[in-house]
DNA sequence: CCTAATTACGTGAGTACTTACTTACTATAA
DNA sequence: TTATAGTAAGTAAGTACTCACGTAATTAGG
């Protein structure tokens, strides 16, 4: 991986992140990037292959971050690691802008990629069950739309308070 | 307003749902509506302004669409027309069509257009309020924001049981 | 170890096409 | 007769992408 090459990725994932993927143009791009736009073609092929190349790299980091989730045993430890995410995400602003893509591309492209989530719906499934939930999958799910609807409010509602909402939502699994 | 006024608007309005503002081009709008693309322009001054058009029709439609919940006085009641609001929603396609837009700009052009949802969420309030909730404000919240992850699996996510969905959380404010 | 050949990296100026919007014009109705 | 509704054919400014051309790095052979 060259230097431009690493520009170029990180060019993209602001402005695909700020603007949208298809408004975007590889002029901007390769101006943001301080490169030629041809080097895009060269390195990515097409437009599409950048934004591929963005969403993989991602989805290694999202691993990563669901590891440690996913791992733990014990079901209320879990949970809450599950909850501490929120935190993760927020302290980290290039985790934060890559999330903001993924939402902004699900709704630009309507492709929900189901699949990044899958482990982490399981494993809340699992932990549900273990605590005797009736139905573990269905509340497993509950959270992560829950997590969809913060997303949404986190990054298009002006002065939304993230933090003082998952306090309140994590309080409803503690006792 | 004219017929072929009506039909820009309609046009204009699915496009917008199925590919986003950007993307969907004057020309485009114009041969689906059947008119000239210059006839946009007469009645609408620009892109934005039929954009704006089209929602400022919404919101009038969103309006009736909650003012049988805000105006309901018993909190219980209240509660279930507010659930009631997803059946209503799946049943009309055009509505449907509306609600996606709504979303699909939200993420593209990051306003989240909260003046729209404040009736609701205050009726809310008053409503947990009523029924002794601690925070009546962040539990009416969470409602809200768990219809916004429910909007973003139901019209992203192929194949969600959204009703299924709706049922489950419902049953936690049943007793 | 030096040189020659090959590959990978990088650019600027083009390409054909699409974009939102304008203009000059006609038909229709009040 | 005067405003309104409607059109066809423009326009300049993008758009993604290509191409011919260099230069730097890597490899191969004597």
């Amino acid at each position: 991986m060259t230097d431009k090459k690493e520009k170029i990725l990180r060019a993209a994932l602001e402005l695909f992140a700020e603007e949208g993927f298809k408004s975007t143009s590889t002029n901007k791009i390769a101006k943001k990037a301080g490169v030629s736009e041809g080097l895009i073609f060269r390195h990515f092929g097409n437009k599409d292959g950048l934004l591929q190349a963005i969403i993989q790299e991602g989805e290694e980091q999202a691993k990563v971050l669901f590891a440690d989730i996913v791992m733990e045993s014990d079901p209320k430890k879990l949970i809450e690691k599950y909850f501490g995410l929120t935190d993760k995400l927020l302290d980290n602003p290039e985790m934060a802008n890559f999330w903001k893509l993924q939402y902004k591309i699900k709704w630009e492209l309507e492709i929900y990629g189901e699949h990044k989530m899958e482990p982490l719906e399981l494993a809340l499934t699992n932990a549900f069950k273990k605590l005797g939930y009736k139905k573990p999958d269905l509340e497993a799910r509950l959270l992560l739309i829950n997590m969809d609807g913060m997303a949404t409010r986190y990054y298009l509602q002006e002065g939304f308070n993230v933090k003082e909402m998952v306090e309140y939502f994590r309080n409803k699994y503690k006792q």
